[in-house]
RNA sequence: GGGCCAUUAGCUCAAUUGGCAGAGCAGCUGACUCUUAAUCAGUUGGUUGGGGGUUCAAGUCCCUCAUGGCUCACCA
């Protein structure tokens, strides 16, 4: 059952005697001639002999951010899409009936739709001289900010409404309240849109594939598990797009790829959430020196694009994302933080007493890639503050990347790291349809001991790889954790509009 | 899943050694026809996250549950 609070409660008797005083407090239609910022941009360019008569018709709307009665004349700000603006209301002008209207029935939050022209007030803000107003939607729920205003240019916040679950689950009222955080949400869009273009402009092609599938593959994850119904068939949310985009340079397809969600029934954590924004994409006849090249001309150019500079500011450094990045073997990578040269243990066991003689803590059981993984994490990540390619993995924890020529136990696979994060994954994609089933048996051997590790046989996959696929280069990329970079936030929740967080009791 | 920390009015936060739960803003009443954290006077608002315990007395100490934050683990 609903309980309104004390200040609710006030509110819904202001609806009602609005509703008594004859007026529509949620009106059908609105009607605006200018946004906030057009208004003020039409009114700075016009020529004013006295700037405290109102000029021209102005009808602007937008939501009641602050109001300061004067007995019979009030200020108030609103706030639209597009900023601020301050409204002037006496009571000779509007008349006595809606200026009372106004004072007794308007609130913080309410949606107002007012009209007028503009003037400067004495201390020099361009105002509307409100004529005319009315209510375009009443609040009944105070929005959780109690004061904002724009001082000297400054913005300076009284009781910011900043506890973070509360504004994660109520993102409606942070949006509201806090213009940064809207900030983020359209920068993120400028990201995926810059990416698409510059995608489009290489000649690659957008396409969509299944979310829903009878298997899962193309990363090492837990999936969603989901049931059709009809088809009384189980399937799962798609942990990547990489197979299903392979398969359609089998058909030919030579440059795709899809911007869309992944889900991963895994951890929580500051860059992990249960479903995020993945980029892929998939190149004929490239390989991944190729895809390297074409990766950091695309974070840079998006970071020109979105922010105006490749030197993008995160958390307190510079990160310069200008090309060409630094490329680092993994080999080298880890030799040089931790001393262990993995080239040296080239089997699990041999490598496992490489670490144990540097006094390297690991699980014994560990298969060679996942002590790898270890060093890399341990000892190297943390320094990959500068964009980083750390290329040449091993082939044991990379199934679906071609071997390098003349190494067998190497594959072409590059992973950026950026402000010591993982943001995306690449390689020259394995095309040999034998190499490849003997890699998911091999798989399925190595991580046969824990099920859920275990990458299913794709017998559609290799069947299509049957037909041929032409030397590629395939990528990865989260975009949560680029808008992170280029946002500058540290977590992974301040840049998803709804980030994943455990239900409440009764809801 | 583990560890640490947090949860007090609508919002942001106080509350000494365990001793009457407070402030600012918002709200309400009144004054005020160029204010901008408007100002001035008055005023309402609390199951201190839920449950249990110790105590003459618990926001404060103990147990437990819930949620969150940080962190570790997990995450080719």
């Amino acid at each position: 059952m609903r309980e309104y609070s004390e200040l609710e409660k006030n509110r819904i008797a202001k609806l009602e005697r609005l509703k008594a005083a004859g007026v529509e407090a949620y009106p059908t239609r609105a009607e605006r001639t200018h946004t906030s910022a057009q208004a003020l941009a039409a009114y700075a360019a016009t020529e004013v002999a006295d700037s405290h008569v109102p000029q021209g018709d102005y009808t602007v709307a937008g939501r009641i951010r602050a109001i300061r009665v004067m007995g019979k004349s009030a200020f108030a700000h609103i706030e639209d899409g597009d900023g601020r603006l301050q409204l002037y209301l006496k009571i000779n002008d509007v008349g006595a009936e809606a200026y009372q209207l106004f004072v007794d029935g308007f609130d913080l939050g309410d949606f107002i739709q007012a009209s007028g022209g503009l003037f400067k007030t004495k201390t020099g803000e361009a105002t509307l001289w409100v004529r005319s107003f009315r209510m375009l939607a009443k609040a009944i729920s105070p929005l959780p900010a109690a004061k904002e205003e724009v001082v000297d240019g400054e913005k300076r916040v009284y009781s910011a409404f900043d506890n973070p679950e509360a504004r994660y689950r109520e993102r409606y009222a942070d949006l509201a309240v806090n213009a940064e955080v809207r900030e983020i949400f359209r920068a993120r869009a400028r990201i995926v849109s810059a990416i698409r273009r510059f995608l489009d402009g290489n000649g690659f092609l957008e396409v969509e594939t299944p979310v829903l599938q009878p298997l899962y593959g193309g990363a090492a994850a837990r999936p969603f598990t989901t049931h059709h119904n009809q088809l009384k068939q189980d399937l799962y949310l798609r942990i990547s797009f990489e197979l299903y985009l392979k398969r359609l340079l089998v058909g030919n397809l030579e440059r795709v790829y899809e911007i869309g969600r992944d889900f991963r029934n895994e951890g929580v954590s500051f860059k992990h959430n249960p479903e995020f924004t993945q980029l892929e994409f998939y190149w004929a006849y490239a390989d991944y020196e190729q895809v390297m090249a074409l990766t950091e001309q695309m974070i840079s150019t998006v970071a020109q694009d979105v922010l105006g500079t490749m030197k993008v500011q995160y958390q307190g450094q510079t990160l310069d994302l200008t090309p060409p990045w630094r490329r680092l073997t993994m080999r080298d990578a880890i030799l040089e933080r931790s001393g262990v040269d993995i080239d040296a243990g080239p089997d699990a066991a041999s490598l496992y007493a490489l670490m144990q003689a540097k006094g390297i803590k690991t699980d014994p059981g560990a298969a060679r890639g996942k002590l790898i993984d270890v060093l890399l994490s341990e000892f190297v990540e943390a320094h990959l503050q500068q964009p980083t390619f750390i290329i040449d993995y091993p082939r044991d924890i990379s199934p679906l990347a071609k071997a390098k020529p003349g190494n067998p136990n190497v594959v072409e696979r590059f992973e950026a790291y950026l402000a010591g994060m993982e943001l995306c994954n690449a390689f020259t994609e394995l095309n040999d349809p034998f190499d490849q089933e003997a890699r998911f048996v091999e798989m399925g051997r190595d991580y046969g001991a824990d099920a859920e590790e275990t990458h299913p046989l794709d017998e559609d996959y290799l069947r299509a790889m049957r037909y041929g696929m032409p030397p590629n280069g395939g990528f990865g990329m989260g975009i949560d954790r680029l808008t992170m970079l280029l946002t500058d936030k540290s977590t992974i929740r301040e840049v998803l509009l709804f980030p994943h967080l455990r239900q409440r009791e009764g809801e």
